[in-house]
Parts: C-alpha cells; structure tokens; sequence
DNA sequence: AGCCTTTGACCAGCG
DNA sequence: TCGCTGGTCAAAGGC
C-alpha cells in the first residue's frame, strides 16, 4: 500500500464505497469517544491461528470496548473519514497483534480477538438475531441506512461500537485498527465478541446478551450495545429450533454425534460438518476436531477441541459460508416479508468478514468461538453463525455521510447487506458514486437489495434442486479415473445388485461441486461405469494435466470456468477479491444485477448459480495479472449468456435455451485431451 | 445409497 | 537437514 495519494488513485478505481465501521461510527458518535480497549492491547499471539478467526474468550465476561481512541483524526464525515472507511477494508492483512478488546486483562484466558460465546448462549440464535441501529432520529428508511429488510420477529438487535487502537498510526493503518463492537448495556451480561486477528488492525465486533427482547444499535449510547440470545426469547421458529437442538437433533451436525454436556444441548449452528480429522494439538488439553462445511461450495472449516466430558472448549472457523444454511428440515421458514435465517447468515458473513473477522492472507475470514470451562461447570452454546442480523439502521449523521453505503458496507453489512462488495465495486467501478456513497438513489438501492434477498433465497432453493447426472460408461479407465482432476474418495460401497464395489468420490479442488462414483468390473478393471454429478468449476489441476490447463482451452468441470472467466473482473473486482473472502452468493448477484440492468432480465434462477466460480476467483485471489485462470475479455453479454447458459445446465430438467457461445475456449472440446467427463459436461451445455 | 466418523498416515511449514 | 507440529488425506467401517 502506497500513501495517502495511492490510495486515493486506487480507491477511485476498485475501492469499493464500503465504509468501514470505524468511519461509521465516527460519524455516529463524534469524535469523542474514546477508548482504551481493543486494539491498544497486543493481541495474544497466535500464530498458530493465523489462518484462523479466532472467536471466543471468557464466558460471561463482559468487556467494555471504547471506540475511536483516535476519532480527532476522522473529520466527521469528512472524505477522510469516508476514504479510511474504504481504506480499512482493503488492507491486505489485518494487523492482529494491534486488537485487544478492553479490559481482557481481566482474563487472561481470553484470548483476542475473538468471539465470546456466553454460557448457555447460542452462538447462532445470537448471531440470528436481526441487528438494527436503534436510532430514535432516524426513520426506518433506506435512505436513513435503518432498512427495515429483514423485519424479524425477532426483536432482538445490538449496537454497535467501534474503536481504533493507536492514535499515532497513521491514517490508514488507523483505519485498519478499528474495533467495532456491540456493547453490552448490563456489564454482567454476556459478552459476544468478535473480532479480527491479523497484521493489520480490523474492527472487531462484540455483541453482549441481553434478557431483552430487543437488539439494537444504539448510536446516541455508543457504550451500549444490546442483543439478545433467543434463548432468551426466542421466537416461535427459533425456539422450535432451540428445542429441536435440545432435542439432541444437532448433535450431528458438529462433528457427527458429538454431543455437549452441560446441559445437554447439542452444538448445532445450523451447518453440515464433516469431520475430516482429529489432532491431539500441543498445548491443547483436549484433542481437536477438525471439521468442513459440507456443501460443496462452501471453504469453511472449523476447529473444535472439546473436553473429555464432551464440553467444547473452543471452535475456530476460518472462512465465511457462501451459502444460506442447509435447508429447513429443522429451520423454521421466516415469514415470507421477512429474511430468511440464510439471508441473515449471508449478512452475518458480510458482517463478520468486513467488519470484524479476520481476513488472513488468502482472503478467508476466520473467527474464533472458544469458551473456557468455568469452574461451575461448562455450558453449552452453539457455534457457527455469527448472524449478526437483519434488520440496522444509522443515525441521520452517518447516513449523511456514509449513504447507501452504510447498509451495504463492512460491518453494517451485517445489518442490511443486501449488496455486496462487487455490487459496490459495480457502482464504483461504473461510474455511479453518488447511488452508493452520496447516500442518493437509495430507494432503488432498496429495491435492488429486495431483489438480491430473494434471489439469494432462490439460490438456496435451486441449490435444492438435484444436479444433473451424467453416467459415462467406458472400458478405457483411464479416461475416467485419470480424468484429469482431483479426486477425493470419501467412500465406498457395495451397491444392491451390483457385486462390484462402487466408489465415492468429490472433486477435490475448493469450491467444486462435482462428484462421482466409480464402477468397476471385477473381471474387467478397464470396464468402468462413473456417474459423475455436479457442477463443474474449475479447470484441471494442472498438476495432472497442466497442458490442459496452461492451455487455457479446457473447460474443466465444463461450465462453471465460464463464471469465473467470463467474469472478468474489474479492476476494482480483481483487487478486493484478491482482498477478500466475499460471499459469492450476494457477490455474483452483484454483478449480475449490474448485468441486468444492461441486458435485460436474466433467467432468475441464474441467482447465484454460478457462484462458485466468483468464490474460486475471489479466493485465488487473482489479480489483473497474476490470475491463475484465463481472463478472458469477454462482452459482458457474453458473459451473461453464459451464466444463463450454466443455470441451465444445473436445472435438473431444464435445458439451456443460449446459443452456444462464441467462446470457444471455453466451451468446445480443447482436444482430444479432455476427459470424457468434460466432453459430456460441455456437450450438455451446448 | 449416500454420507458420515474414525484413525493412522502423510504432508507442509517452521524453527 | 531434521524434527516437531498442525493440518489434511484416505481406507475402512458405521449410521
């Protein structure tokens, strides 16, 4: 990062119009407030954890984070202040050892920064509730940043509080350091807290539990944050849920049957975890689980060390879900006016990703839910979503001066992030400042956000659908099991009517949904029959067939190369994804959305079907030049035609009613050297 | 049928 | 280079 005027140049090219939580409360709050918290303390050194959002910390302790020690540096609304508040969340790094939260001193267990789950509070009912800027000056308007688009049932919200930590940073590195904390009204209550770890300082964000019913943002009281755990008061649904976790129903959902004592209540944070391993880590009192989100787009992983009686001790997440939760087979639906508990994550993901998880250096947000044992026994809580809501609003002064941008940017996004960062990027990028920053063209920024939320529900829901199959019989296995790609065996089985055993296999490359089983004929081992399913998006691993790949020709899994090549990238796109771990579901929206409105409607179920190829290109991190994949200068056109042209190909059913594409690199069959699964998959899309 | 956990082995980073 | 350590893989079996 350059100075001052670097910034400037860069940030009028590809920063996106996100203010950061410190700007945001700078210009909620003023500049005096001040603290001593956060990020004066050095952070615990974990380097072990430096790939990892550590979220976690003492059990009901709850700590005071003061925001903005430094505030005298921000012109309230000031283009500084807007500029740190881009500038704070393109730092390549977060600075780790410059957080502290406040008063930890008085734990020294706790490590920062890091999420503070409460006994007995659910991480995820917590992280659920709807977060809203309460802020009796300002009317819930879009325009006001108090969007109303998640009307929640449940009343439950927090507020907010940032800091930065060193007055005599600089500017930008000053920007980084900002803590962003929901705070505690009731000192006793719980404390949740979560934050960001890293080189470079990034908000971090503590939310405390409240026995209320509400969770707002309380601009005019910048000390005090509220929330509410919904074990507290939970709505119907997510007291359904509650029960249904009580119930032992989640017990498979964190490790597979690993239940919690304490209580009882299982670790359940809606996510399906597949436990990939298990370490008995030095200096852990108890052995470590590793687990990954097992949808198949999904990079999250999570570690979690439990005592012997079964109590966890600690969870780290690394990465954000780029999906809504499973479906509802135990979720209850949120009435239709309101968001679904997906939409929240994906907020939550926003949230914690830009304004207080740790974004190590490949983009990935990590946190750290840990909760030590406390000397009257462990309690259970539920890890995983840090949902910090739907519903947010912002005092008139930030809406001024931060706009549209409010709701969509950084932590707010939390709140109201119905765009994302490449939506930003799209309204930077082209030229429309004034719709995201001015805090003008509000409404149809609202609109635009409706859209996105439903077609973010819908990308849930098509996600539903089952992908196509496609069985390839052939007596030259190599073609098959040397297919090019990585594969991982996951399992295998002696299938009913079939002696021969059948093997399981998922394409092991980030973010690729294909998967596979294998047939062979005891008497014939070249006799192979492999069903293949799912969505291609990635090219051959070059290391199987780096001719293929160096060729640029091969669509690997066919198809879903288009989303991540044609989308060429912006510059703007190109240096935050290098930057960040987005949510690719809102991400592609964004782009798609902007695509939209240049081409007309899109088939409405390419809602983030092509999702996961933004997610490989954000988190390749790939730049203009040092993009591992093609970039490919395409017409956006094309582009869209391509990425309708994908949603068909996952329509179980439907078939692509695109023209085939004037891509041939893309689409055609590079060569003979293509596998037969990309000759079918690529046939299927044309 | 499909996916999970278990668990020893393997790999890679680091000092 | 080697050993330590954390993280991941993968075969096998279970649910």
């Amino acid at each position: 990062m350059g100075g001052f005027d670097d910034h400037v140049a860069m940030m009028g090219d590809w920063m996106p119009p996100n203010p950061s939580p410190r700007a945001f409360f700078s210009a909620a709050w003023g500049d005096d407030i001040s603290s001593k918290s956060i990020s004066e303390s050095p952070a615990e050194n974990n380097t072990d954890d430096k790939d990892w959002m550590r979220i976690g910390g003492a059990g009901d302790q709850s700590t005071k984070l003061n925001p903005f020690p430094d505030q005298k540096m921000n012109s309230r609304g000031g283009l500084l202040e807007r500029m740190a508040a881009r500038a704070g969340f393109n730092a390549p790094r977060l600075n780790t050892e410059s957080i502290r939260p406040a008063d930890l001193s008085l734990n020294p267990d706790v490590r920062s920064p890091y999420l503070t789950i409460p006994p007995g509070l659910s991480p995820t009912t917590l992280l659920e509730s709807p977060v809203f800027l309460s802020n009796s000056l300002v009317q819930p308007s879009p325009t006001t940043g108090k969007i109303p688009f998640a009307p929640s049932s449940n009343s439950r919200g927090s507020t907010l509080i940032t800091e930065s930590s060193d007055k005599s940073r600089s500017f930008f590195e000053d920007i980084g350091s900002s803590s962003f904390a929901f705070k505690p009204i009731a000192e006793s209550s719980p404390s949740l807290f979560f934050g960001a770890t890293s080189n470079q300082n990034f908000p971090s964000i503590e939310v405390s539990v409240q026995p209320e019913n509400t969770l707002r943002c309380q601009s005019a009281e910048p000390a005090k944050v509220e929330s509410q755990s919904a074990e507290h008061s939970p709505p119907p649904d997510d007291q359904q849920d509650e029960e249904a976790d009580q119930r032992g129903g989640g017990e498979t959902m964190v490790g597979g049957g690993d239940s919690m004592a304490g209580g009882g209540a299982p670790s359940e944070d809606g996510y399906n975890w597949r436990k990939y391993g298990q370490k008995q880590v030095k200096g852990s009192e108890y052995p470590r689980s590793y687990y990954k989100c097992t949808h198949p787009n999904c990079p999250v992983k999570k570690k979690v060390e439990r005592s012997h009686e079964g109590h966890i001790t600690e969870i780290i997440y690394k990465g954000a879900h780029n999906h809504p939760k499973p479906p509802p087979n135990r979720r209850s639906v949120i009435g239709s006016s309101s968001l679904s508990s997906e939409m929240q994550l994906d907020m939550q993901l926003d949230a914690t990703d830009q304004a207080g998880t740790q974004i190590d250096a490949d983009g990935d947000a990590m946190w750290r839910i840990m909760q030590k044992e406390t000397a009257g026994g462990s309690h259970d809580w539920r890890s995983g979503n840090l949902d910090v809501g739907a519903e947010c609003s912002g005092p008139n002064s930030l809406q001024g001066q931060i706009g549209a941008h409010f709701e969509s940017g950084d932590a707010m996004d939390g709140c109201s992030a119905f765009t994302n960062e490449e939506d930003e990027d799209d309204r930077g990028t082209h030229g429309s400042e004034s719709l995201g920053y001015d805090g003008e063209g509000d409404e149809s920024d609202s609109k635009r956000r409706k859209i996105e939320a439903y077609a973010t529900e819908m990308s849930g829901a098509t996600r539903a659908i089952r992908e196509p199959r496609v069985v390839v019989q052939t007596t030259s296995e190599v073609d098959i099991l040397e297919d090019g790609y990585r594969w991982r065996k996951y399992g295998q089985k002696v299938v009913k009517g079939n002696p021969n055993p059948r093997s399981y296999y998922k394409c092991t490359s980030a973010g690729c949904t294909v998967r596979k089983h294998v047939e062979r004929a005891s008497h014939d081992l070249k006799s192979v029959i492999t069903t293949y399913e799912g969505k291609h998006n990635h090219d051959v691993p070059a290391a199987r067939n780096s001719s293929h790949v160096n060729s640029g020709n091969g669509p690997a899994h066919p198809g879903a190369s288009g989303s991540a090549h044609l989308h060429r990238p912006e510059p703007s796109q190109v240096h935050n994804m290098a930057r960040f771990d987005r949510t690719p579901a809102m991400s592609s929206f964004g782009r798609q959305q902007q695509q939209q409105q240049q081409l007309g409607p899109p088939h409405g179920f390419a809602f983030g079907m092509n999702q996961p190829g933004l997610a490989n290109l954000a988190l390749a991190g790939l730049g203009p030049n040092q993009g591992k994949m093609p970039m490919l200068p395409v017409h956006p056109y094309l582009g869209q035609q391509r990425l309708v042209n994908e949603m068909g190909f996952m329509m179980p059913k439907g078939e692509p009613k695109v023209e085939p594409l004037s891509e041939p690199p893309l689409n055609q069959l590079p060569n003979g050297s293509s596998s037969v699964y990309s000759q079918f998959m690529s046939r299927l899309q044309m």
